[in-house]
RNA sequence: GGAAAGAUGGCAGAGUGGUCUAUUGCGUCGGUCUUGAAAACCGAAGUACGGAAACGUACCGGGGGUUCGAAUCCCUCUCUUUCCGCCA
């Protein structure tokens, strides 16, 4: 990298000294012709020659050494932040916080349900039958295994929670954005999916076109090549959208029921911040992201990634986790990074400093808040009873009711 | 699908081969005036790369070409707008 950086550069000021002469010649032969001094433009002209050559030369070696950069640029990912745990994997991740106890890191009594011992409890796909609320083989029929449908309750449970975390995240002070749910290649490199996901995003090869796997490709490419005021920041924005996901090379049983589809709803929160206050930021969407998980009265976990286990574009990813009672496992449903300058880099989002008028690169960061499928899986399987589904009190108004039976 | 026009600095909008490192207006910032504000007047201000700095280079949608010299001429691609057709 450095070797390039060194190349491009030694390539450039050889360049501009040529331009630089160039420059000035042909300025001359403006003023000459102008003063209708022929023979000498046409002398000045003879020694242009040589010139253009070098021009062309040390060019072309700029631009081999800068492409070449921007290649390994692209190849190489977020530097993690120092609190990031060491690791390889999953393994790895830090148990920060849950509402369960033994769970790891520190127990916050909100949970008072017992977990993981009633063996008689319906995983998420069973209930869904019995309460006829998604079909997965009707989805199979319509486009493919992973697209289910939502039927009556089902659907409607879907709608409310779409609309109470909606309205959770305006209470919290997020606009509200409505993207389109198709993109471009620009948009892709930008926030980071490409080059590295390639073949994780469904594209539309005629037009050129990718379906987003997160809102967080359109919304955050919003800021591409802007720059924004500082009294502006942080920007706080929030979308629902669908989510299409190939997820390739991923088979087998942890893939039953909802826990992976390939188009799924997600609101997900982004947020736009100088370097200074860009942590503080975080952890008020961290916070966010757990009062959700309060409120919905779900028991949960948060870790803090391993560097193996994070993204290829984050510095600092904290994972939520919620409890499935009938598959008696963690299910995530929310990732909330810091990408630090890493997005904002390729992305040109840059702000204006109010202090020195400099142009700085912005942090991004975003979250799940929330996914729906797993929510819906652990919603099903805990608070199943006799009688039907409960349903979280806070969900009750938009879901019209307190329990699907 | 057919036809036409267009792409210039935060925005609007000039500029058809040589002080264009781009006219002008609006907006922005600083100042004068004012008790304060508005108005008026004066001034400042793009981005990237290189350089300690002075300064240099590049950038008028992308790429290529002509020329000593291109926002301006030629080729090509992409996108946008308008009209017609079809459709929600």
């Amino acid at each position: 990298m450095l070797r390039l950086d060194g190349e491009r550069k030694s390539a450039q000021q050889a360049k501009d000294a040529a331009a630089a002469q160039m420059n000035q010649i042909s300025k001359s032969i403006g003023m000459l012709m102008a003063k209708g001094e022929r023979e000498k433009a046409e002398e000045a002209k003879a020694q242009t020659g040589a010139l253009k050559a070098q021009i062309a030369e040390f060019d072309a070696k700029m631009s081999e050494a800068e492409e070449a950069q921007t290649k390994l640029l692209l190849t190489i990912p977020n530097v993690p932040y120092d609190i990031v745990p060491e690791g390889a994997a999953a393994e790895d991740n830090l148990v920060v916080k849950s509402n369960v106890p033994h769970h790891g890191g520190d127990t916050v009594g909100t949970w008072v349900g017992e977990v993981n011992n009633d063996e008689a409890k319906l995983p998420h796909w069973e209930l869904a039958k019995k309460y006829n609320l998604i079909d997965f083989d009707l989805g199979v029929k319509i486009s493919g295994a992973g697209f289910p449908v939502y039927i009556g309750q089902g659907a409607r449970l879907q709608r409310a929670l779409i609309n109470f975390f909606l309205a959770e995240a305006n209470k919290a002070g997020y606009t509200e954005i409505m993207p389109p749910t198709v993109v471009n290649a620009a948009s892709g490199y930008g926030t980071g999916q490409l080059p590295d996901k390639e073949g994780q995003m469904y594209h539309c090869e005629v037009d050129d076109l990718y379906l987003i796997p997160t809102a967080e490709v359109p919304v955050t490419n919003i800021y591409r090549d802007v720059i924004i005021d500082e009294k502006e920041l942080p920007i706080k924005n929030c979308a629902y959208t669908e989510c299409f996901r190939r997820e390739a090379g991923s088979y087998g049983k942890d893939v039953r029921g909802l826990n992976r589809l390939h188009e799924f709803s997600k609101i997900e929160i982004v947020r736009i911040d100088t370097p200074e206050h860009s942590d503080a930021s975080h952890k008020e969407m961290l916070e966010h992201v757990e009062g959700l998980l309060q409120k919905l009265e779900l028991p949960y976990r948060i870790l803090r990634l391993s560097g193996g286990d994070m993204s290829f574009t984050a510095a600092l990813c904290y994972d939520f986790e919620v409890y499935s009672e009938a598959q008696h496992r963690w299910l995530e449903v929310s990732s909330t990074s810091n990408f630090d300058t890493y997005q904002a880099n390729r992305l040109k989002c840059r702000y204006r400093r109010a202090e020195d008028k400099k142009v700085v690169l912005c942090h991004t960061l975003n979250g799940s808040a929330l996914a729906l499928p797993r929510i819906v899986a652990a919603l099903l399987e805990n608070n199943q009873c006799e009688e039907g589904i409960r349903i979280p009190k806070a969900l009750q108004p938009f879901f019209g009711d307190d329990m699907i039976r």
